[in-house]
DNA sequence: CACTGGTTAGTGAATACTAACTAAGATAAT
DNA sequence: ATTATCTTAGTTAGTATTCACTAACCAGTG
C-alpha cells in the first residue's frame, strides 16, 4: 500500500504535527527532517492534502489489531478489558500517536479528512457497541443503564487517559494506568 | 478586563476557528470578519498569541458559573449532576466553544497556551475531585472505584459528548443527552 | 534508453507585523 | 469660552518571510 518512503513521510509527519503542532507541518520540515529537498517529497504524494489522508489511513492500519485481539475473548467483560488495553498498547508503543490520534480539530477545515477521520471513530464505537449489547443479552452487563452511555464512559475515559498521559509528557505508564481504569469499568458494568 | 473591541476580537477568533479551522485564523480574517482593517487589530492586542491568551481567558471567564452554580446543593450526586449540566448549558448556549474548548491540540505549539489550558482544565478537575472524595466519605458514592477513574470517567464522557454534538453538527439536544448521561453516571456511581 | 527519485532555482500568494499618517474626541491652559 | 495639545482608534501602503507547489534538469538502474 505505501512505499518505504511514503511510510517515513507519514510517520515524520505525525511527528511534527506531535512534537511542534499542526502549524508548524509544512513540506519544508518533512522534507528537511528526512533529509531531502521540498520537491522530492511530491514524487511520493501529489499534495500535502494527500499526507495527511495517508496518516488517517496510517492510523487505521496500526490501530486495526486492537478491534481483531478482542475476539480471542469470549467472555463481554474481558472483551471490554481487551479493547482498551490494546488500543493503550498500541498508543504507548507509538507514543507520537497520543498527540494527535484524538485531537478531530486539527483536520476540522478540510471535509475530507473530518469524513475519514469520523468514520475510523465510528467503526470503532461500532465494536464496542456490540460487546456491550451482546453483554446485555447474555446478561454479562447490566441493562439499567443505556448501552450509549456506557460507550461514552468508556470511549470517553479512555480518550481523556491518552489525552492526560500525552498533555503529562507521558511522565505516567499507560498501560498500567490502562489497566486500573479497565478493571474499574468492569466493577461498574457487570451484573450483580 | 477585556473592552468591547477586545471582546469582540476574541469572539471572532473562536468563531473563526470553530468555523474554518485554527489554520484560517489569520489577522486578516479576523480584521475583515469585524470589518477593520489589519492595522487596527494592534491597537487591541499586541500579537496574534495575545489573542490567543485571550481566548483560552475568555473561556475561563465563561465557564466559572458551572463551577459555582453546584454549591448550591448539598447533595454529592446533586453536585455532580449540576457539574455536568451547567457545563453542557453553558456550552450549547455558546455553540462556538464546543470545536475549541476540548482541542488542547490547537494549542500545543506554544508552551505558554499550553499552560494556561492546563490550568483551567485542573482547576475544572480539582472541583470534582473534592466532591467525589466528600461524597465517598459521606457514603454518598461508592468507595470501591478509584476516584480518579470516576473523575476520568464523568469529564472523560462529558468531554466525548460534546465532541459527538459538536461532529455531528449540532444536530441532537445537548442538554437532553447530557440529563441521560448524568443520569446513568449517578446510577451507577450510587452507593446501593 | 526509459523510468525513478533525486536536485537547484524559482513562482505567486499569504502571513504577521510595521511605518506613517489622520480624524475625532478628551483634557488642559489661557 | 476658546484654543492648543494629547490620546485613541482607525487608515493606506508597505516589509520580510514563509508557504505549497512547479519547471527544468540529472544520475543511476534495469
Amino acid at each position: 500500500m505505501f512505499s518505504e518512503r511514503q511510510q517515513q513521510i507519514v510517520e515524520t509527519a505525525i511527528k511534527i504535527i506531535a512534537q511542534r503542532g499542526i502549524q508548524n507541518l509544512t513540506i519544508k520540515n518533512i522534507a528537511s527532517e528526512i533529509g531531502i529537498s521540498e520537491p522530492a517529497l511530491y514524487r511520493h504524494f501529489s499534495s500535502k492534502l494527500e499526507i495527511l489522508k495517508a496518516v488517517i489511513t496510517y492510523f487505521q492500519i496500526k490501530m486495526q489489531p486492537a478491534l481483531e485481539k478482542l475476539n480471542r475473548s469470549i467472555n463481554s467483560l474481558n472483551k471490554i478489558e481487551s479493547f482498551i488495553i490494546e488500543h493503550l498498547k498500541i498508543i504507548s508503543q507509538n507514543q507520537d500517536f497520543a498527540k494527535v490520534i484524538f485531537s478531530e480539530a486539527n483536520f476540522q477545515n478540510e471535509e475530507n479528512l473530518i469524513l475519514k477521520m469520523n468514520n475510523m471513530m465510528n467503526r470503532s464505537h461500532k465494536v464496542l457497541e456490540t460487546v456491550i449489547q451482546s453483554g446485555q443479552k447474555n446478561n454479562e452487563i447490566r441493562t439499567d443503564i443505556n448501552s450509549l452511555s456506557l460507550i461514552r464512559m468508556i470511549i470517553g475515559s479512555m480518550r481523556l487517559l491518552v489525552t492526560q498521559w500525552s498533555m503529562s509528557g507521558m511522565i505516567f505508564n499507560l498501560e498500567n494506568e490502562g489497566k486500573q481504569l479497565s478493571d474499574d469499568i468492569k466493577k461498574i458494568i457487570v451484573v450483580k
